[in-house]
DNA sequence: ATGACGATTTACT
DNA sequence: GTAAATCGTCATA
């Protein structure tokens, strides 16, 4: 076990989100296209969601709808939700079986199919592809979603048994801690404390690709 | 049925 | 630094 390229399986996204958050870094997440075409990037920013105690959290108090019901799922399950009218954000769930925490994906460093993430991400954008710098394809949840051409369609997709989406060992070690950067979440000002607060966001310290 | 609000990004002053 | 874009979701009625 443990070959660089094996896929994440199942037991590796179980554990508190504070701790599956850190694993996730220098990982590599993959997604297959309808015609085959890789499209991937290593980690490198990720905010972890602790559940119904969690103000910031989709789950807050229990809180189960058609949206958020992957996060209900068992871990290595992916949650994708839609937001301010106009942009995509995936989790990876994990915890315990049933129990709703996640963590979000900030920031890629991308490394596959930068081409097709650049096709992707001019959709939008009055900027011809080849204008779209490296370091803007994937810096912030929305830009990786819209890059991996990841929505709604994937949402509930198990990342431990799916061929479609996986998160592919790219490394022996965790990232030392020494090298991962610690923060509040971005974007949850109105949360309240101490969840605005809470140091729940990582990065690895110095890539150029984490969210600005 | 209605209204307020986003786990964001981009452009502009 | 400020504001616009844009619409599904959720709480309230």
């Amino acid at each position: 076990m443990h070959e660089a390229g094996a896929r994440w399986a199942r037991r590796s996204f179980s554990g508190a989100s504070e701790a599956v958050a850190r694993r996730l870094l220098g990982h590599r997440f993959v997604h297959v296209l309808e015609d085959g075409a890789r499209v991937a990037g290593l980690i490198v920013e990720v905010e972890a969601y602790v559940g119904v105690e969690d103000r910031a959290a989709h789950s807050f108090g229990g809180r189960r709808t058609a949206r958020n019901e992957s996060m209900y799922a068992h871990p290595g399950t992916l949650y994708v939700y839609f937001t301010y009218g106009m942009h995509h954000c995936m989790n990876v769930v994990c915890g315990a079986a049933g129990e709703p925490v996640a963590v979000l994906v900030r920031a890629l460093e991308p490394v596959e199919g930068l081409d097709r993430m650049r096709a992707c991400r001019s959709g939008s954008l009055r900027r011809r592809p080849s204008e779209i710098r490296d370091r803007e394809l994937c810096s912030g949840p929305g830009k990786v979603c819209q890059a991996l051409g990841v929505d709604r369609s994937l949402d509930g997709l198990d990342l431990a048994s799916s061929g479609q989406v996986f998160i592919e060992r790219a490394r022996r070690r965790p990232v030392p801690s020494g090298q991962i950067g610690v923060g509040p979440r971005i974007g949850i000002g109105n949360a309240g404390s101490p969840w605005t607060e809470a140091p729940l966001r990582f990065w690895i310290e110095g890539n150029p690709h984490v969210s600005r």
